[in-house]
RNA sequence: GGUCCGGUAGCUCAGUUGGAUAGAGCAUCAGCCUUCUAAGCUGAGGGUCAUUGGUUCGAAUCCAAUCCGGAUCACCA
């Protein structure tokens, strides 16, 4: 039980005996103490003298005197300041925390809970390559699901790839008109790039068409309809879900172009999925159900053969969920996709980690799965993330400011190594050690910029700035975790030896009283789906180590007693630091 | 226009069942390496919590109105 919860229980049953009736938790607040104020933990007891129609002194001497002598173990002394009753907690009690749990690796995780959940992550178009905002939705995809993991929940990472759909037929026509045979291969390009380079020919060539039509005559409406390279690229689609034996060869060597590219990205960022879905194939089911839709009055049929669902009862608009010449929208193979993951896996819930611009589209799928009567419509949730933005606005390929996730990684390896070279802590490192290490430092800083951040904000990126390497990053809690380890090697380890309960001095006490809350946070991260919560934990705990680490000496500790207590704090704070960076995707070095 | 989200230090961000004098990092300034890794530590300056009103012992936090910014409402995905 965490610290807080023992002190409400505490506070819940003394106020039971003192003033014979019942009170719960929400009678009073239990909240740590500001760093002015002497003590660890306070009861505010403001809504407590209202109905008691006490003093706070009064309530305060009877509710102290009343704990310390019922609560040795958990209580040393108080003070009142007006309402608020100030604890501090007794040092036996961190000791004992200390010395049960000093080499847990596990500390702070929960024991499974039998409940299954899907987190849905990643889902890139096969037509371009990934950019800087898709790698907040995989470092946050893949961060939920570990940290749901450590609340003991049974995981399931997925993926679904736009692999299908009039985007995918615009860089299959591009190539066909300007590519002369070209391969990746041919170019030395990285596939998801050499594809996208056509997706980028083709709206080139779509703009220059429609600026034509206009300057024929034809209004702007009709032009973009009628200019060649889309009635081109919307006959595709029709060839495609026709099974049409060139377009699909086409189509899956282009696609095998995107899939090793986003490989090679995958495997640097550590993205990883136990499970891919293609929406070539959830876009039949969800035709299936569409029809079935209509059968059941749902769904209803235009005179021009297009299918639509009415929401406007439910605050919403008209949704179109097949068009008029039989092909399918975005949403219809989403409908397939929703029954596929329950069918498959029987997931209590299904996590969707989707940008915030789909916030409508996410609302109206949970609808019509709701009103199709889809076994799991109740438990799909949308993870709704904010944009990544640069300090200019939006990225926009247009003006070619977007970010690409490519660059982006060589650039934080490039500055990991600078920075590292600089220093030259590490001179006798191999090669291949150097390699990780620089792989270590430059992802870690790069996901936890991008991860510190409550995921429900948009954030901007400045690259003028870059990323630093200083202050709340990830090489500040590494570099925190490569000086214990490093204390821990030349010191020779931590005994397994008993510790008297003494005295803790004030920064021994911070780093202690913060290692115990981080049960607590990972409960919260995970109730709200949110790793910023552990980003700025294993900050605020490496920040309050290093307070300590420099006012007192671990190998020259005042007595041997002291020397294994700060030993085993600081094995506790190393293996914190690591599992807590370990939820957010970063490793932590030895040395470094 | 409808719906939704946001506005906290020069910049990037924390801050919810309403609690004490609103916090970090960056940037600026002043200090600290013959002692466990200075990618570190200590300190200083920096605030009309968008504005106005309300609710109460107490409001950045709740309510209302206003101002500003963004997303979305596609036979794109």
């Amino acid at each position: 039980m965490s610290i807080v919860k023992e002190i409400q229980q505490s506070v819940k049953e003394s106020l039971a005996s003192l003033f014979n009736q019942p009170f719960t938790e929400k009678d009073f607040q239990v909240n740590q103490i500001k760093q002015e104020f002497e003590g660890d933990y306070t009861v505010v007891m403001f809504s407590l003298i209202k109905t008691l129609k006490l003093s706070p002194d009064f309530l305060g001497n009877q509710l102290g005197e009343h704990l310390i002598k019922n609560y040795p173990q958990l209580f040393s002394g108080y003070h009142i300041i007006k309402g608020f009753l100030n604890l501090t907690v007794a040092d036996a009690y961190w000791f004992a925390l200390l010395q049960k749990n000093y080499n847990d690796v596990c500390f702070g995780k929960k024991v499974m809970n039998g409940k299954k959940v899907m987190v849905e992550y990643s889902s890139p178009n096969t037509n371009k390559p990934l950019h800087l905002g898709h790698l907040r939705n995989n470092f946050l995809g893949w961060s939920v699901a570990e940290i749901l993991k450590a609340n003991g929940y049974e995981v399931i990472k997925s993926c679904i790839v736009n692999d299908r759909g009039i985007h995918i037929c615009k860089s299959m026509i591009a190539w066909q008109l300007f590519a002369n045979g070209a391969t990746p291969q041919t170019t030395n390009t990285k596939g998801d790039h050499f594809v996208g380079e056509y997706y980028v020919k083709f709206n080139d060539e779509y703009k220059l068409q429609v600026e034509a039509l206009i300057g024929k005559g034809v209004n702007k409406e009709e032009a973009e309809k009628e200019a060649p390279i889309m009635k081109a690229a919307k006959e595709m689609l029709l060839d495609w879900e026709a099974g049409k034996p060139e377009i699909i060869e086409l189509w899956k060597t282009m696609n095998s172009w995107v899939y090793a590219g986003f490989d090679i990205t995958y495997k640097r960022i550590g993205s990883d999925f136990d499970v891919t879905y293609y929406e070539s194939n959830t876009y039949l089911l969800g035709k299936r159900t569409v029809e079935e839709g209509l059968a059941k009055g749902i769904f209803n049929k235009e005179e021009d053969n297009s299918v639509w669902i009415d929401l406007t009862n439910d605050g919403l608009d008209k949704k179109i969920v097949q068009r008029k010449d039989g092909t399918s929208v975005y949403i219809t193979q989403d409908i397939g996709l929703a029954q596929d993951k329950y069918n498959e896996y029987k997931i209590d819930q299904s996590i969707y980690v989707i940008g915030d611009e789909q916030n409508y589209h996410m609302k109206v799928l949970k609808l019509i799965a709701e009103k199709l009567g889809l076994p799991n419509a109740a438990n799909i949730f949308h993870l709704s993330y904010g944009m990544v933005e640069l300090p200019t606005g939006k990225m926009k390929s247009r003006e070619g400011t977007v970010v690409d996730a490519d660059d982006m990684v060589d650039e934080m390896l490039a500055t990991a190594q600078k920075h590292t070279e600089e220093l030259g802590k590490v001179k006798d490192f191999t090669a291949e050690e150097l390699k990780e290490l620089y792989d270590t430092i430059g992802l870690g800083a790069m996901k936890f910029y991008l991860l510190r951040v409550d995921p429900k904000k948009k954030m901007v990126f400045n690259p003028e700035e870059s990323i630093d390497f200083h202050g709340f990053t990830g090489p500040f809690v590494q570099y925190t975790h490569a000086r214990i380890k490093s204390i821990l090697r030349k010191l020779g380890g931590t005994r397994q030896e008993k510790l008297q309960a003494g005295t803790l001095l004030p920064l021994e006490k911070d780093v202690i009283v913060t290692i115990e809350q981080f049960s607590s946070v990972l409960e919260k991260a995970a109730a709200e789906h949110n790793p910023s919560e552990i980003a700025n934990f294993v900050f605020n705990l490496a920040k309050i180590f290093n307070s300590f680490y420099t006012e007192h000496s671990i190998a020259n500790a005042e007595t041997a007693e002291k020397k294994q207590l700060r030993l085993q704090l600081a094995t506790m704070t190393a293996n914190v630091l690591k599992s807590g960076m370990q939820l957010l995707g970063i490793k932590v070095p030895e040395r470094m």
